[in-house]
Formats: C-alpha cells, structure tokens, sequence
RNA sequence: GCCUAUGUAGCUCAGGGGUAGAGCACUUCCUUGGUAAGGAAGAGGUCGCGGGUUCAAAUCCCGCCAUCGGCUCCA
C-alpha cells in the first residue's frame, strides 16, 4: 500500500500502482467526470499513469490552468490525427496548448491546406474524438525513437530526439497517431466535444528564421459546444474594442499610403488627447524633480557610432541622410540616449546636481520590419515619454524606486491594474551578445531585482530579454485580445555613460562616472493610447476624453440657448459639442451615446427657461435637470479627483 | 523580411469578362418632435497602384503597395 496526500492533507492509502484516475473514482463520479490532469510530487502527471510510492496528489479539471493545458495540449494530438489522416504524408514540428487553445506545426509537403479546409478538419477531429481513443504513454529508448519516427520521415521529430537524453523519451499514442511528447495528457479523446480550426500562419522551424518555414494550424477546442460558442462570441466582443477601429471611428488618427506605413497622423482630437496625456506626466514629473529637454530630429551619424546603436542597428535603421556637403551624414533619431548624454555633457557636472533627471516627448523613427507594423503599437515613427536620469551608484535603487512609483501612480490613475512585469536579464550563455563588464552587468541586475522586491512586484524573471547595453525592468499589458504589449519602461545602463566618457566631480573632488537610467511611464505615446482605447473600449476617462459633454436642443428653436450653454461650459474648460442637426431628441440621445460622450446635456423650453440643462450621463440615463453652473462645477470636481487621487 | 489571406462609396459589406450595388453616414427639403433610429429627395466610386491577356478587365494573369493573422525582430 502507498499514502497518498490530498491538497487538504488529508491521508489516504491506496494499492501500489493506482492511477490518479482510479483515486479521483474513489472519491466522487463528479471528480472523475470532471478530472483532467493530475499532478503528483509537483509533477505532471497523467492520469492513467500508476503511482509506485507515497506521493502528494493534485487532480486538476477545466477551470484550473493545468487542466486546460492538458485538454488543448490533447487536443493539439488530436489535430495532428486528423491532419495525418486527411493529408497523409504531413511531416510534424511541434504542437503546444497555449493560452488560448493549441497550435501544430506542419510540414504540408504536396499538400495545400486552406481555411476552405478549416470545417472539414473541425469534422474529422471531432469524429476521431467521438471514438474515445484512449492517449497511451509509453517510455521509449532514444534507438527506438530514432527508428520509429525515421521510418516514417517524421525528420523534424528526429531532430528534436537527437537532442533528448535518453531514458528521458516517452510517446504518446491515440488511434493511429504516435508522438513525441512530454505530456501529460487527458486520458482519452472522449470528453472533446466542439473543435474550431482558427487560423494558419507561416512559423519557422524552431523559430528560426533560416530555417524551414512550417504551417502553424492553431486550433481551440471545448467539453461543451456551448463553450466554444461563448469563446467566439467573446472573441467577436474583442474585435469591437481594436484600437485600429476604434481609432478610426472616434476620429484620432489615421494612416496614409502617401505618408507611408507605420507612420501615424495624429487628427486634432486625438492630438488634444495625446496633449492632455503628455501634460498629466509632466505635472506628475516635474514633481519629481525632472526637467524638460528638447533635442533635434536628426543627429550626426557619429552619435551612433559613439553610442554603439550604429554598430548595433545601423543596417536596420532608416539609412543616413546626406547632405549637399560631402561626407556628411545624420541619421533620423532611433533614441534619445545620446542626445541627453551631449546635455550632461554641455556643463562640467557635480555630484550636487545629481540625480539629474533630463525628460523629453521625444519622436523617433526606428525601420521595423513591414511585417510587423500594427495599428498604434507597432509604429515606425513615434514619440517616446522619454527621460534618462544620470545619477551616482549608489542612487541607482532609490532612483529606480521613485520610477516605479510614477509608473504605479499612472496606471492607477487610468486603471490599468492587469499589468504584468518583466525583469529582463542577459542572456549567461550567450555574454558576447552584450556590451559592458560583467561587473557592471551584475550591480545593475542586482538593483533592479531589489527594487521590485522592495516594492513587493512580483516580476518575472527572463534571461536573454535585456536590452544590449544594460538589463530592464518592463510593465506589459495585454490587448483585447490577449496580446500583451510592453508598455512602461525602466533600464539601467552603465554602458553609454562609459561610450560617452560623461563624468561629474563628486565631493571627494575626483571625477566620477554617472549611471543612467533610461524610463518611459508610458512607453510611447502611441502604443498607451492605442492600449487605452481598447482597455477602455473607447470611453476614455471624463478628464481624456475628447468631448466631455455634448448638448442636445429639443429642437432647432432651442439652438441658440445650446449655444449659449456651450459659451458657458466653454469658459470653465470643459470641452463640449452642440448636436444642432434637424433630428428627433431620441436620436440625437442614441447617436452621441454610440460616440461614447460621457454627458448628453438636453436643452428645451424648460431648461431655456431656468437657466439650466437636463443631465444625461452615459449609460446611466436621465439624471434630472440642474443650473449650468452647477453642471460645470460638479464636472470640473469630477475630473479633479479623478486626477488627484 | 518570411508564410497565409484581403483590398469595391466616409463606414460595414454584396456583386463579378460587356464601363458598378445595398445599408448606415453625408447634403437639401418636409417635420419642430422631451430621453436610444421621423419622412422624402439628392450627391458620392479610375472597384489599392502599374503592367499584360482580350473586341472588351473592377472581374483573368504578373509585379508592386497597403492591410489582417502569425513567425522572426523590437535600441
């Protein structure tokens, strides 16, 4: 007999070799009905696999992460039975769940498969399944695994074996389709009840862009069809808050062929919204003690090479401009780094002015791959909420902390509290890839991780994400959907201070070496709003929002007094339109609802007469009838708590 | 940059070898209406751009550009 461990600690003994199925049994027909991965000692585990020894136990089903897992990573084998049968000869990559579903990397070979395909393998799926096929684990040896999936040309299957440490090999098995694979696995097809192919897509074998180029089938799978159907429904809902649409619709920018991709034209209310954003950081940096900085568009070629960005991505930059004068040569500005090293440098610096905290809206303009241009956030012309902050060594974590500190009280203000964070370290097999000693390299990873724990962040770690010259610390938000973008910015750099030879004279009266932090709240204007509309579907916050209010006259009589209400709104800041077209009021309320007004003011006979408007606010309806006045204060403190909190 | 798909009116989209259609938006007129769509008329498009095939191309073919979804990349 064998003691098994619940999640409750609660004991219970079980006969040497019982499946985690066969305990769930023992418990309840509910819990082995809903069970669909199980973990034991910690350790995935499928649930028809025998336990030999006391262990601790988990059961896992569809609302736990684990348990999704299992079902879609099943699911990915699942389509791979059904591709192998519709198209046979198809080679295999490799097939994971991921957050949303599953995808399987194909080699299609003579086939052409297309979404005209999508239905009928849905159908072929979901018939294997309905044959409850049980998914076999099986250990195998590296030989073995060799010849198996050699004999069938699976060669990038082989590929991925060569590498494996033998012992450590297992396949899983249902119906005709063996794999490759780690697990765990739900036990057998049975309880996939609706299928949806979603989509195709190039990948590269291994992500490897030298590589072969795969078909990447992304798929996602239910226990329930209703489920399925909910999924779509939300994905349709998704679509509706893209920032692209939303953009669009709301008038706040656009994108031109003549202009060129990625290049965004900012229309007057979008740019008044950027404006009102950019002054809420300034407000909230000055009180930090930043100053602002303006710098040119362009920089000398020689800048870069100094800073190690030409080296870096000179190839892949937008290519110098030359002047009439030969040899000349300035580059459009990919980042502001260098240009605020040339302002500390503008002044023999003392310890006394550090921290010295230089801001800037600052616009770049970086080559990206046509590829990936999107909307908002992926841009080739945009402006950073720059600032780069020279400090000595020993300021680094208070410094950063401060940081931190604006960036929490930004996504308070406009609630973005889905935010994750990333501490981005190098890469420690791979050194040469970075610029700076290992010494350095190490206090500023130090810092960084010290700070969030001091702030009780909880970051993950990733090695190989930092930046070439120095580690980051990131804030990323996912879009509608699910998409996550990196927004807010924090990175320590001991590397450009050293390229740009910046000193400062410290009380010891010896010439020391400054740090810099580089930081961005926002990240870039662009991708923030573009995040923002589709966080907010649109409705922006009441003191953002393009228009405020809007006034709505009963009729075209009433006309001249909405006139007179907006003069006086007007005079108190508040940003107000007039809907004076020869409409019924139903529809004026109906129209400036869908353009998300936060206040429709209606104004007739009554109100004309009472020196007042009748108050509707967004999705709340009728609020009652009050004195312009009034209106206007109570918006005006609206706004101000907003901001002020 | 690579793979798949797409590009028709301001927007959403239908059509498809014989010189273009709907709804909404827009303009004008009628209506002057009290909390989510009043009525009528009108205007609006080199069918992304450039070549080719054809008596004839928005439609078929080729190239380019842009865009969607991914991959790779992201200072």
């Amino acid at each position: 007999m064998i003691n098994i461990t619940f999640p409750d600690h609660s004991v219970k003994q079980y006969a040497e070799g019982v499946t985690p199925l066969q305990i769930a049994e023992s418990i309840s027909a509910g819990l082995a009905r809903d069970v669909l991965a199980s973990s034991v000692n910690e350790q995935e585990w499928d649930l028809a696999r025998p336990i030999n020894e006391d262990a601790e136990i988990k059961f896992f089903k569809w609302d736990d992460p684990e348990g999704k897992h299992a079902f879609w990573h099943s699911s990915a084998h699942l389509l791979a039975e059904a591709l192998q049968e519709l198209y046979p000869g198809v080679k295999f990559g490799i097939g994971p769940a991921i957050e949303n579903g599953f995808y399987y990397d194909i080699d299609p070979g003579e086939h052409q498969i297309t979404s005209a395909d999508f239905a009928k393998i849905e159908k072929k799926m979901l018939e294997l399944a309905q044959q409850k096929q049980d998914i076999v684990r099986a250990d195998i040896s590296k030989a073995d695994a060799l010849k198996l999936f050699g004999d069938r040309d699976e060669t990038y299957k082989c590929e991925l074996i060569s590498e494996l440490e033998d012992g450590h090999i297992t396949t899983y098995t249902q119906g005709s389709f063996t794999d490759l694979c780690r697990g765990p696995h739900i036990p057998n097809t049975a309880p996939i009840k609706a299928a949806k192919v979603m989509s195709l897509a190039g990948a590269y074998w291994r992500g490897d862009e030298k590589r072969n180029q795969l078909v990447r089938v992304y798929g996602i799978t239910f226990p329930k069809k209703k489920m399925l159907d909910e999924y779509l429904a939300l994905l349709e809902e998704a679509k509706k808050r893209d920032h692209r649409k939303l953009g669009k619709e709301m008038e706040l920018f656009a994108f031109s062929q003549n202009v060129g991709a990625g290049l965004p034209l900012w229309l007057p209310k979008g740019t008044a919204l950027r404006d009102r954003l950019e002054q809420f950081l300034r407000k909230i940096q000055k009180q930090y003690g930043y100053q602002q900085v303006i710098t040119p568009h362009i920089g000398n070629k020689q800048l870069y090479v100094t800073s190690g960005h030409y080296a870096k991505y000179g190839k892949d930059s937008f290519q110098p401009i030359h002047t009439p004068e030969e040899g000349e040569e300035y580059m459009l500005k990919p980042m502001n780094c260098p240009h605020h090293c040339e302002i500390f440098k503008a002044s023999p610096r003392s310890y006394r002015e550090l921290p010295l905290r230089l801001a800037e809206f600052g616009t770049v303009y970086r080559y990206e791959q046509s590829g990936e241009l999107h909307g908002l956030t992926r841009v080739r012309g945009f402006t950073q909420d720059d600032a780069h902050i020279y400090c000595a060594p020993d300021q680094i974590k208070g410094e950063f902390l401060k940081v931190m500190d604006i960036i929490f009280y930004i996504f308070k203000a406009l609630k973005f509290d889905n935010f994750e964070a990333q501490i981005s370290l190098r890469d420690p097999n791979n050194k040469q890839k970075y610029i700076g000693s290992d010494e350095n390299w190490h206090l500023a990873e130090t810092a960084i991780i010290e700070a969030c724990e001091e702030k009780g962040l909880k970051a993950r770690k990733e090695y190989g994400e930092a930046a070439f010259y120095g580690p980051k610390l990131d804030f990323m938000v996912k879009d509608a959907i699910g998409r996550r973008w990196q927004l807010g910015t924090i990175q320590v750099d001991y590397n450009l201070p050293e390229r740009f030879q910046l000193e400062y004279t410290g009380a010891d009266n010896q010439k020391h070496r400054p740090v810099m932090i580089h930081r961005a709240p926002f990240g870039s204007m662009e991708r923030f709003v573009a995040v923002l509309l589709e966080h907010t579907a649109g409705k922006f916050p009441l003191w953002l929002t393009p228009d405020q209010a809007v006034i709505l006259p009963i009729s075209e009589k009433y006309n001249d007094y909405a006139y007179e209400v907006k003069k006086h709104l007007e005079a108190a800041d508040i940003r107000v339109a007039v809907d004076d077209r020869n409409e019924k009021i139903g529809r004026k309320i109906r129209d400036n609802e869908l353009k998300r007004i936060p206040y429709l003011l209606i104004v007739g006979e009554k109100e004309q007469q009472n020196g007042e408007v009748s108050v509707r606010k967004q999705g709340e309806g009728d609020q009652g009838s009050i004195k312009i006045a009034t209106f206007a204060e109570n918006l005006t403190k609206e706004v101000e708590n907003m901001i002020n909190q």
